[in-house]
RNA sequence: GCGGGCGUGGUGGAAUGGUAGACACACCGGACUUAAAAUCCGGAGGGGGUAGCCCCGUGCGGGUUCAAGUCCCGCCGCCCGCACCA
């Protein structure tokens, strides 16, 4: 055997089948042992897995079969979020069903992931295009609407009138539809809501304890909900014949500018706006002009700031005698505060550009410290600093701070309209969850629209309320819609012809509560909540930073829509999340302009300079900057090819080693080249140990000879902090630290043929060792030398070895030494030296001496065990 | 505009305020070989010196400290998120 080379494709499919056939990775609900949840983010079946998956699901890997060996009951399941618009795009494009071609593409996914040799309990599996997987979800809906979690409201939406279908904001480009080249206009449809704003405070506070998150995550989730305080505040409308309303609602974070006010601006979607509109022209035509550029959020940024006099003019709240003008802004949104505001030029940018357009006046109100208040004058800038309030009658000489409160006190005192005409109001961005999609390839949402009776939910036993299969698209729309008989059914209060909702859900509502299914995913029910509850919340969950906002919010928000519904106890899913970086590889690009895959590239070094030239055609090829792997930049390498060639090992240790997880990892046909080398290298270290094994047949553990005292140090020391890297994630640290490990034993190994037993015993402890370690990373070479070495069983089934503290501490310390901060030397000393004799020995020392040349050191730092420093 | 992150050899990257460059890739030299591959040994931040050694060096400029890649202040550059949020 020795001699031979590892043979990644025989092995690899023989031990996956072992564990498959032993059922090592499946997990039991009823286990006693602590339990631990690791789950990477489920991936959409397109079709194939790319090397963001790899990396991923390797990394997941690496922490289960860590913490199985580790002792824990871990689940790690696997499971498909196959709902989505590519699956009817597919259907549109090839005439397939989106169904077929979703649960094709999943059984080709999952072949792949199998042979990487992932330990998935894949008896957990589940696919959430599946009815038994949407009926519970279809059921939670009903449940979280009798709880009154869900609406149902008007909303403004981007409609593509070629497709007949709502767009998401994403798939507007430049005002236009992303498939049909259409322009996209604004209409108010009917849809259903999540009222996730319930939950706007909670979910902010929340984030306090997520501890486990990075903070980069946190951040971005307070920015979405963003939260502000403020007042609401009533100004008095000077009457006017062209309308019946008394007041304008607005709200401010500034109230403390109250004085400096010049204008009070209505969004284009006001309701008094649209009232005055109805007899005003030009009014109208402005808001039409506002709502065509509405959607292209592109041109929002730059476009000028504009509006139109209503005629209107509001009673200055706190200047007697004074009015202030009301226009319509086309920079006012209708759906943040009460969409419209007062504008106080001098201490807001938008409110400066639009008093100077209109020639209104600009009155600074806010003194910046330093400045002087005869001659502080507004010009292009408005100012934003901290300061001190004046011209502002019985506000002045107060901060910012100050002024707000007591702003808020005297209009909360005073009444317009029969109510305060202040009041203090927080404020969110973060808006209600719509869920509505007017598509087929989603879960239906199980409402039944009655003339008589209304919008009545579908009763539970009639439930799921199953797509069908026989769909066409060749009518643009919603192919559900369009089905002849799908929608029409009894209504089941009255009886009475009645239609389906024909909208499904949005796709993130499946994978808001995939993670609490795992836990008992054949449970005919949503949860079963006591198993839940003893799985969740996932310890360590693993996936891209592109679902840091949206999919992870949803999740926090549907983990306390199920606890207020009965079906979870806790209120956040995931106690520790992880953002992987992307996968990167070099461009090429030939010198007719066009992308070059990598595989038809070979690259050339001539020195330092690198090259590359076009295999077929031996033509020179420009090597460009490195990339996200796309198909567009032709830069991708599939996952299949490279475990074919080097194995799936190969794959998952380079995915692992050199850059930090949480990093983009730039994917090198040298870098694999290194990892499978490495492979053979410790295959070959274990025959080596094998071979001197059978020479020395007693086999002992002894401390008394320094050489194999060291290695057993080193070992342990491995062992140690290998285990602590994986813990935190830093899987490229227990990379180095293996390889470091690795060159010490392959240097012991090529020592050892004659050496006393006590060597071949700490060698052969070592390898031991080393196999353990590399087993979470490359699982099947380490089971191929953990059976070739003679251990009974799989490294798979093998507790982590435990660590001799004993050898975890050095005797003696080698410390540097510095003068003035430079380092001149090195001194060994006993550990625990006291300061006072280092300091005695250091200055001992010919080549201290000779640097100090005579000079009298003025200070000594001892730091024990660590440092000298000597100060002249 | 607001918020966040990053900047270290040819490259990816190590470094609880304590020997900067671990480990790997690429490169160079040597051994083995008829030859190549594989493998093994060795070299290598920059500069100076025959050498012992010396000087410089973590984007730039300051500061704190016995000691700074690390902490503080001010710049420059790149990346990411949000963005007319009142």
């Amino acid at each position: 055997m020795s001699g031979e080379r590892y043979n990644p494709r025989e092995m690899e499919p023989k031990w996956q089948k072992v564990w498959d056939d032993a059922r090592s990775f499946v997990s039991a609900n009823d286990d006693p042992r602590e339990p631990y949840y690791v789950l990477e983010m489920f991936p959409y079946p397109s079709g194939r897995i790319h090397m963001g998956h790899v990396r991923n699901y390797s990394m997941g890997d690496v922490v289960a079969r860590y913490y199985r060996a580790r002792g824990r009951n871990v689940l790690h399941p696997m499971g498909w979020d196959a709902f989505g618009l590519p699956a009817e795009n597919a259907a549109i494009e090839r005439g397939m069903n989106p169904g077929t071609w979703t649960r094709q593409n999943i059984e080709a996914m999952k072949a792949q992931l199998k042979s990487m040799g992932l330990s998935i309990d894949w008896t957990r599996e589940i696919a959430t295009c599946e009815p038994e997987y949407y009926k519970h979800q279809q059921s939670m809906f009903i449940d979280m609407m009798a709880a009154g979690l869900v609406t149902r409201k008007k909303s403004k939406v981007n409609w593509d009138p070629v497709d007949m279908t709502v767009l998401a904001n994403e798939q507007v480009i430049d005002g236009r539809g992303w498939r049909s080249g259409a322009v996209v206009e604004q209409r108010e449809l009917t849809q259903w809501f999540f009222k996730i704003s319930d939950y706007a405070e909670d979910l902010l506070q929340a984030l306090d304890e997520l501890t486990g998150w990075p903070e980069k995550v946190r951040i971005m989730q307070r920015n979405w909900i963003g939260k502000s305080e403020g007042l609401r505040l009533l100004f008095e409308l000077v009457p006017d014949e062209a309308t019946a309303a008394t007041s304008v609602d607005v709200f401010t974070t500034r109230p403390d500018t109250i004085f400096g006010a010049s204008f009070i601006a209505l969004s284009p979607d006001h309701a008094l706006t649209a009232e005055l509109a109805a007899n005003n022209p030009d009014l109208a035509e402005f808001v039409a002009e506002c709502h065509r550029q509405g959607t292209a959020t592109e041109t929002l940024e730059k476009a000028e700031k504009k509006g139109v006099f209503t005629g209107l003019r509001v009673k200055h709240p706190v200047i007697e005698g004074q009015t202030l003008p009301v226009y319509v802004a086309n920079f006012v949104l209708m759906d943040y505060g009460t969409g419209a505001i007062f504008g106080c030029p001098a201490h807001d940018q938008r409110d400066l550009d639009f008093a100077r357009k209109y020639d209104l006046p600009v009155v600074p109100v806010v003194l910046p410290s330093g400045a002087d208040a005869a001659s502080f004058a507004i010009a292009d800038e408005a100012v934003t600093d901290p300061g001190v309030i004046y011209n502002s009658g019985f506000l002045d000489g107060l901060t910012v701070d100050a002024a707000k409160k007591a702003i808020a006190e005297h209009f909360a005192a005073r009444s317009v309209d029969g109510q305060p005409q202040g009041k203090v109001e927080v404020n969110y961005r973060l808006r209600d969850w719509g869920l509505s999609r007017q598509r087929y390839w989603g879960a239906p949402i199980p409402i039944i629209h009655c003339e008589t009776c209304g919008t009545i939910p579908v009763p539970k036993k009639d439930l799921p309320v199953v797509l069908p299969a026989d769909v066409s698209f060749d009518k643009p729309g919603n192919a559900l819609d369009h089905h002849p008989t799908w929608k029409h059914v009894n209504c089941p209060q009255c009886g009475g012809a009645a239609r389906r909702e024909t909208d499904t859900m949005d796709t993130f509502v499946d994978s808001s509560w995939y993670f609490a299914r795992f836990t008992a995913p054949h449970a005919d029910t949503p949860t079963i909540p006591a198993v839940a509850n003893r799985w969740l919340p996932v310890d360590q969950y693993i996936g891209g930073v592109e679902h840091a906002i949206l999919h992870l919010l949803y999740s926090r928000f549907f983990t306390r829509a199920m606890k207020a519904t009965g079906h979870v106890d806790l209120d956040e899913p995931f106690k520790g999340l992880f953002t992987q970086g992307m996968v990167t590889h070099e461009t090429y690009k030939s010198s007719a302009g066009e992308w070059v895959p990598p595989t038809e590239v070979v690259l050339e070094a001539a020195g330092e300079q690198r090259s590359a030239r076009h295999i077929e055609s031996g033509e020179p090829v420009t090597i460009g900057s490195v990339e996200k792997m796309s198909k567009s930049k032709k830069n991708v390498v599939d996952p299949d090819e490279i475990v074919a060639t080097y194995g799936a090992d190969t794959a998952r240790w380079f995915m692992l080693s050199d850059s930090p997880p949480e990093r983009d990892v730039q994917w090198t046909e040298a870098g694999v080249e290194g990892a499978s080398r490495f492979q053979q290298r410790v295959w070959r270290l274990v025959s080596e140990t094998i071979a001197l094994m059978e020479q020395s047949s007693e086999i002992v553990l002894g401390t008394d000879d320094d050489e194999a005292k060291n290695l057993r140090k080193a070992v342990h020391r491995a062992v140690h902090t290998v285990g602590e890297d994986i813990e935190g994630l830093r899987f490229n640290r227990a990379v180095a630290q293996i390889y470091e490990l690795t060159n010490a034993l392959v240097r012991a190994a090529g020592l050892a043929s004659a050496a006393p037993a006590a060597r071949i015993g700490a060698l052969q402890e070592g390898v031991e060792r080393l196999i353990q370690l590399i087993a979470p990373m490359m699982p099947h070479l380490a089971e191929t030398c953990w059976q070739a070495l003679g251990k009974p069983g799989l490294v798979t089934d093998a507790p982590w070895p435990e660590v001799d503290p004993a050898l975890l501490v050095d005797d003696t310390v080698t410390l540097p030494i510095q003068v003035n901060g430079k380092r001149r030397g090195e001194i060994a000393v006993a550990k625990g030296t006291p300061p006072a004799e280092v300091e005695k020995l250091v200055l001992s020392m010919d080549e201290i001496v000779r640097i100090l040349a005579g000079q009298v050191p003025k200070k000594i730092v001892v730091v024990p065990d660590r440092i000298v420093n000597v100060v002249v």
